[in-house]
DNA sequence: CCTGGTTAGTTACATGTGCAACTAATGTCA
DNA sequence: TGACATTAGTTGCACATGTAACTAACCAGG
């Protein structure tokens, strides 16, 4: 069968294996950015998650939450009874719908979201400096590429459907 | 300098925050990947690595396998008794210097990563499937220095200094 | 209505994990 | 040689997190 290698005759390296870098590098980046607002605001990744989310978004059901950070409902649900607990955010429940509540940021919630923003985005700036723009806009379209992908072969959370 | 805007009033979307990404795209790998050998051969992710840098360089002490695949030295030391438990590595002491224990794979060892490398190859392939080669090497390339850089910003593990 | 199914959110439980403290061995420097 | 620092690896402890089970509310079809 002619130049076609079989899967199974190719060594695998696992420096360069790329589920493992991205991972690493997935590692690193939470882990960095976790020390910004860790050391200074006393909070942890869900937590910075739900209040980046509500001062995108301004009110949302645990749920959405959930959906537009990728996290589990428990961990949703844990992290905004801690933010609940520190006076960060309010629930309030959706007469419409009672089984669900609105999730908002307090003025002390909304006062930390502006602290950690411009934070946040000069990390990220720092992270990425020096790296050529073209190169970065490829990266990234790559990126969305393989996180989608990458949601379907998790099967994000649940979903086993298919 | 004109058009140059402070970083403080740009806003922030999680959801083309590149640490985000990251993560989630980190998430997605290890879930999509960790069911290939945890629902066949009923092994985690800090095994599996474990394995794999065995099976790429045939005997290391712990220490090595830590840093080899960036993994706290005790989520080595847990993977590496459990392991041993299942018969799947060998730790043999080294006359030289009796601190530390040669870990190797065992004949079933080596079975189990002849069988997951073909696995893990293919998943890595389907994966990236469609994509342009030479956006494939860019977005490697870019990988390679946010990789390198977040591991400073993050301090890997210890190493406080500076 | 009311019965069965679904959904938002919480909680009990078990497991995984990092940190700190520890043991045992090695290295260093006087 | 002896005292102190360092390193490999393990373990106690506290905490984070996913699964499954649960409660309460909504929805559909009779």
């Amino acid at each position: 069968m002619s130049t076609k290698q079989k899967p199974a005759d190719r060594a695998l390296h696992l420096e360069q294996f790329l589920p493992y870098r991205l991972n690493v590098v997935g590692f690193f980046a939470s882990r960095a950015l976790g020390r910004v607002y860790g050391t200074r605001f006393g909070i942890g990744i869900p937590e910075w998650r739900v209040i980046a989310q509500l001062g995108e978004f301004g009110q949302l059901t645990s749920r959405d939450i959930g959906e537009l950070s990728q996290m589990h409902k428990t961990k949703v649900s844990r992290a905004v009874t801690e933010l609940d607990k520190r006076g960060l955010v309010t629930r309030s429940e959706n007469r419409a719908d009672r089984r669900e509540a609105f999730v908002a940021l307090t003025p002390a919630g909304q006062r930390i979201y502006a602290q950690i923003v411009p934070l946040a985005l000069a990390f990220e700036e720092r992270w990425v400096e020096g790296i050529a723009a073209e190169e970065l806009r490829t990266f990234e379209r790559v990126l969305a590429v393989l996180t989608e992908r990458g949601r379907h072969l998790a099967g994000a959370y649940h979903a086993e459907e298919a």
